[in-house]
DNA sequence: TCTTGCTATGGTAACGATACCAAGCGACGA
DNA sequence: TCGTCGCTTGGTATCGTTACCATAGCAAGA
């Protein structure tokens, strides 16, 4: 009798219409291996008209059978960074034939607890995580995730027994701040995310050296440290320019500050100020050569990022759980998408 | 004998630690409906103690029961716009405890139809697909899909039984065409996807009725409607720069044709030309305040788009397969951004 | 001719969780 | 006192797939 629905069919249904036993349907799919080629092809063919698809739950219930799926948890999929990295992970993973679970954590600790206990109920091979901000060891120990490889991706955890990939945060935030400071600034303000997220503290601590090195003191009110967002960047910028003595130029710590910066910027010179700071912006974005004052980007490639997570997480399965970790660096870019003008600070400054 | 390796934890190691049957302990970690309460905190002791975590592949083995999955395929999930529609279908599936297989199809029929596929093997309750450029009915019936409830997003395909959700393409463009109409111009571009793209079709029709309406003709040397990429935008609108007669508006039918033109632009005024022409875009995007021509969005809600795909999925599975299909349609607005002077088409526009 | 070795095929059991049925137990009314 | 009901607990079978073993057939070699 027909099926009302098409839901269910298993190989014991292609079996019947080719007439040969589950067995053989299950060896033609997997490769034919020891098949006569032609029952190989009524077996086909009796999938193909049944419209029959394989369990892939079914079929990883058996011991040692691999699940195809990677875990993947991020904290911002709205942000285009965070999207290019998933793009590069799921591009590793589909050579690989695995697929991509995904969710998306929101900044928030309780959900990527959830997430990742979720992902193991699902038997992923592997987790690739973007941790929270403030996020615990805990939650991501080997028992926890049951000996499942796990890569931290752009974020680093304390004692977290896993292989990392992170940007060259210090360093990138380094040659940024040096670019401002040979550029002849003095006062550089700083808009950067929370230090809870260690790339928060990693491009501060990378600012803060080359400012050491000139010389110049990290006055606390040119910095502001706490922007999630665009727009509450755009507001610490404000303030920035609302000061009496302005910064010179400002250092933004990732796409979302510099995006909101750049805005305060626009409305200050709509406004009528003839005059805005210059801007060194960790990440690239849409769009930055509209940019009305002098920027420069610390620019690295987010999709390779994401591709090497997924390369980590591969190799990691392959060496097996008992090599040390691994840390690896992907390397950034200075790229001066506008220059700054010669005599620029000196002159145009509003009252030094 | 202990394990090696945490790996492969059941119902039957947590049952022997709590010293009670397997039986009591499924019944337990489902709720623990019938079972004395001082058993059930035994069972939950002995499951946090060993850090078990059911196993969901095997628990939707069973007939009847859900895997708890929807699969999204997406067409390019660099872009932010999906990024966004990502995260609303996300929240609403993580409402009703569903999870996301995510695939990115990459604009490729092909690797759509294989992640369909293999969305089905992997039992998901739903589907959700951004259909990829020219894609076609039949790797999306119903049969091929087992019955499984299918939402199209964004992009209309032809004849295929699905709840469809997609923004207010033809009136968004009309709107925004008849916006510049109004503001005095005459000679308009055309920046747009492709036509094999329902939006690529759609917009461009209410593009047409609106320049229609007005009595003025759409010139084909106006219209670049090939482009995918910002690149491939910007190269088309620098053709429309050099033309002897360049448009005084361009209308850009997509973020990426947007982002093409206003890069384009800002390299022609940064040559020294005084002059640049306004622009209107479909999709919003991030920093358009530093637009330096007139800029006017048709702005919407990919998050919400992405929302309402779920909603429309769940309530399909609410409703049966028998019901009519939905076509839901995301309402859009126009946004001035950066407002026409008074009087600059007559007296700026070069060699008229 | 009989053995050995190979390929092709099928039956059976098992993966982990749970629906169903059976059974034990105390409480209560007849 | 006995039967019945409700609650609690456990045994068993099953979901779809495939590893393993068994078997049948055939060819080559002793």
């Amino acid at each position: 009798m027909a099926r009302e629905h098409a839901v269910g069919l298993t190989v014991r249904d292609v079996a019947a219409r080719a007439g040969v036993s589950p067995m053989t349907v299950s060896r033609t799919l997997a490769g034919g291996k020891n098949v006569r080629p032609e029952l190989q092809q009524r077996v086909w063919a009796a999938a193909r008209d049944l419209g029959y698809h394989r369990n892939e739950n079914a079929r990883s219930l058996r011991p040692g059978q691999p699940s195809g799926l990677i875990g993947i948890a991020i904290t911002n999929l709205g942000n285009p960074y965070y999207g290019e990295f998933a793009i590069g992970v799921e591009e590793v993973a589909a050579q690989h034939g695995r697929r991509i679970l995904l969710g998306n954590s929101d900044e928030d600790q309780a959900r990527e607890r959830q997430l990742v206990a979720d992902f193991v109920g699902r038997q992923v091979e592997g987790l690739i995580v973007v941790p929270a901000a403030g996020a615990k060891a805990s939650h991501l120990s080997r028992a926890e995730l049951e000996g499942r490889p796990l890569v931290l991706a752009s974020r680093l955890v304390d004692d977290v027994w896993a292989d990392v990939v992170v940007l060259d945060d210090v360093n990138g935030a380094y040659q940024g701040a040096k670019h401002l400071i040979a550029a002849g600034h003095r006062r550089i303000g700083y808009l950067g995310n929370v230090a809870s997220v260690s790339t928060g503290q990693r491009r501060f601590d990378g600012f803060c050296r080359a400012m050491a090195e000139a010389g110049l003191a990290v006055e606390p009110g040119y910095v502001a440290r706490q922007q999630q967002t665009a727009a509450s960047a755009s507001a610490a910028m404000e303030q920035l320019l609302r000061l009496p003595q302005p910064p010179t130029a400002v250092f933004a710590a990732n796409n979302r500050n510099t995006i909101g910066a750049l805005t305060a910027i626009a409305r200050h010179l709509d406004g009528g100020a003839g005059w805005g700071p210059s801007v060194v912006s960790f990440d690239t974005f849409d769009l930055a050569e509209l940019s009305p004052v002098p920027l420069t980007l610390i620019a690295h490639d987010a999709r390779a990022l994401g591709r090497k997570a997924a390369e980590l997480l591969f190799d990691r399965a392959d060496k097996g759980p008992d090599h040390p970790p691994v840390l690896q660096t992907i390397p950034v870019s200075l790229r001066v998408v506008r220059p700054e003008p010669p005599g620029r600070i000196e002159g145009a400054g509003p009252a030094t």
